[in-house]
RNA sequence: GCCCCCAUCGUCUAGCGGCCUAGGACACCGCCCUUUCACGGCGGCGGCACGGGUUCGAAUCCCGUUGGGGGUACCA
């Protein structure tokens, strides 16, 4: 990669960036572009749409005389919003008109220098993935990982890996392990992290309880955070009785406590929670893949960025770390988007006291959805990451239909290697409709990548699930080695999942006596099965060891039962494929009998034939 | 309830106002290949949620409706 590609990569729908850029819808145009009947540009409408019922509640503006920290002396409202994070670059040709034109001269000046600037396009791009260790790695999880992991190898970024544990009572060291190792079977690296280490260390957020406090205690004294004693109950109880809905939530009443109520509740040994006093503004933010986003003044809450005991919440510390760590795209699960007003604020306080340098751009990727219209739940397995890999998916598989989900390389193509991903990959254009996971498709993919394997790579990878499945021991002894060699190149263009190789010769490394014959694999033989049996048996006898090969086999065979019993192949076949494989449905035969050697064949020929009899 | 997001074949998607009689992939159904099953090849089935508007022209832009999803914690 040349110098300035990076760069240039920050331009998403520039002409030198695909071969074909795509576009994207401008919604933070749309506004832009309406006229009121007057004539006028009325930029105000979705900042109006969906408003009707604005939430207003007493109390939410701060108390006559007492400083409100987010109101900045001259600071226009509506023009930060108006600016756009990156986006100007990929809206397109036919909004070309510039911006600047459609805005009325007065909001278009320069906001006050107090105002936290967006993230410049020619920041190099840092990102960040943060999970919290809570039970095993959802497939949701990781494919927010590979977002974000393609966005900074395609930009020539950074990606940071954080540990969000600030909630004792679910983290845990095992999911932790499971992060890193389903991290490490992707090939998802980071630059920055936990394990690796980097210049903001900790990546913990569990070690990270200094900064915490320290940021907290200047949000404090900026007035940004006050003190709350109110129990949830007292809340409802102030809602209900006001004849309010109660469960609008937080009602604002500590934002004006006077000294002596606070005493007194600090008398009856209450320890208060701390809260963000929001500011009573909308608040718009342009998400990478969704556009403009606004939220309606006193539409969220105040809410509580640490406990009681002092411990902070993921309110807090998510944005405080994001800004500590300069992260410029926040890329995250669109369950996180209704909390992205809290953090913009927050975001502006972290400005405002010394902690954050920029906005950084915001992007919601959709779900990923199960059966039915639900988000895949932890509850179903196929939200397992690891379900995946023990049936067999490979990481060049797994990784291609979980890109897929939400994104795609091109119009004709569903294939592709994590090069080309990286190639091509761009977060703004991710699509924001839910993705469903779709095993089927998801393991088609999978057989693809498992046909494209080097003979001796796919060779190698099923040796695990082979010992999974009890078929070999630690070590190959040479023998089995040579069954696997051969085998192998068998299997590989049958198969979607690895353990499916690893069921389909089993056969392979069976004991003959202890071989299973499945129930179907006696019926359907036709009515020659004795006659066939033993005409094979009869042909394969008069084959020396040494010329036990395919070919030998296959025309001895295809003489004694095609000519010699006038048989279909289909019929003729069948029964000595039960025999040697004990299923109906096995690798190519006269393959498997030369892997498997004279003596064993014969043997499970004669044994079929001795378990057939029995049957009746 | 309130807030926010989303809407093209069954599923994942292409689609940036005329290249659309809407393309591809998976799934499904045929046929071919064939020692089974796959692979591969060929063909088929199948979709712009609805209603307005803007425009000479709308899957595409706007509004609304409907439907779906998420959030509404001293979880993340």
């Amino acid at each position: 990669m040349g110098p300035g590609q990076g760069l240039r990569r920050l331009h998403p729908a520039g002409p030198l960036d695909r071969d074909r850029p795509r576009a994207r819808r401008a919604p933070d145009l749309r506004a832009a572009q309406r006229r009121d009947r007057s004539g006028r540009l009325d930029l105000r409408d979705d900042l109006r749409r969906g408003r009707a019922h604005r939430l207003h509640l007493p109390g939410l503006h701060p108390a006559p005389g007492r400083r409100d920290p987010h109101r900045h002396p001259g600071r226009r409202r509506t023009a930060a919003r108006r600016r756009p994070l990156r986006g100007g670059h990929r809206r397109h040709r036919h909004t070309r008109q510039p911006l600047q034109e459609l805005i009325p001269p007065m909001t278009a000046t320069a906001a006050p220098s107090t105002e936290i600037p967006a993230v410049d396009p020619s920041t190099p791009v840092r990102v960040r993935f943060c999970p919290s260790p809570t039970g095993t790695p959802h497939v949701g999880l990781i494919r927010t990982a590979l977002f974000n992991w393609a966005y900074a190898r395609h930009t020539g970024g950074k990606m940071v890996f954080r540990i969000e544990d600030t909630d004792t009572a679910r983290d845990s060291e095992e999911s932790y392990q499971q992060l890193l190792e389903a991290l490490r079977w992707l090939g998802i690296d980071w630059d920055e992290g936990a394990e690796t280490g980097g210049p903001h260390a900790p990546y913990r957020q569990s070690q990270r309880g200094e900064f915490y406090a320290e940021v907290l205690a200047k949000l404090l004294d900026a007035g940004f955070i006050y003190e709350a004693f109110s129990t949830p109950e007292e809340v409802e109880a102030r809602h209900v009785s006001a004849g309010r809905d109660p469960k609008l939530g937080y009602d604002g009443f500590d934002r004006t406590l006077s000294q002596e109520q606070i005493a007194a509740y600090r008398a009856e040994g209450r320890e208060p929670v701390l809260r963000f006093r929001m500011p009573d503004a909308d608040i718009s933010f342009t998400d990478v893949v969704r556009g403009e986003i606004t939220f309606g003044a006193g539409s969220t809450p105040d809410f509580v960025v640490a406990r009681a005991n002092g411990q902070p919440l993921y309110t807090l510390v998510n944005p405080v770390d994001d800004a500590a760590m300069e992260i410029t795209h926040v890329l995250r699960g669109e369950d996180l988007l209704s909390s992205t007003p809290r953090q913009v604020a927050l975001y502006r306080a972290l400005h405002a006291i010394g902690v954050a340098k920029h906005m950084p751009v915001f992007g919601h990727l959709p779900y990923v959805m199960g059966e039915g219209n639900k988000k895949l739940s932890k509850r179903d397995p196929e939200s397992n990451l690891f379900h995946h890999r023990d049936r067999g998916f490979i990481p060049e598989g797994l990784l291609n239909y979980l890109a897929l989900l939400g994104w795609s390389l091109s119009a004709e193509e569903d294939i592709f290697t994590v090069e080309q991903l990286i190639e091509h990959f761009d977060v703004t254009n991710v699509l924001a409709n839910p993705a469903r996971f779709d095993v089927k498709k998801a393991e088609a993919i999978n057989g693809t990548h498992i046909r494209r394997l080097e003979a001796t790579d796919f060779r190698d990878r099923l040796v695990p699930y082979l010992q999974a499945r009890g078929l070999l021991g630690e070590q190959l002894t040479p023998a089995q080695a040579a069954v696997l060699d051969g085998a192998a190149p068998l299997v590989q263009e049958r198969i979607a999942l690895l353990d499916e190789g690893a069921d389909m010769m089993a056969f392979l490394f069976t004991e003959d006596a202890e071989l299973a014959i499945e129930d179907k694999a006696f019926s359907g033989l036709g009515d020659q099965v004795f006659e066939t049996l033993d005409a094979s048996i009869a042909a394969l006898s008069e084959i020396e060891e040494p010329r036990w090969n395919t070919e030998v086999i296959e025309s001895a065979l295809r003489e004694a039962l095609l000519e010699g019993l006038a048989l279909k192949p289909r019929k003729a076949f069948g029964s000595v494929r039960s025999a040697i494989s004990g299923r109906r449905v096995s690798p190519p035969l006269f393959e498997s009998m030369e892997l498997l050697g004279r003596e064993s064949s014969l043997s499970r020929l004669r044994r079929f034939r001795e378990l057939f009899a029995a049957r009746g």
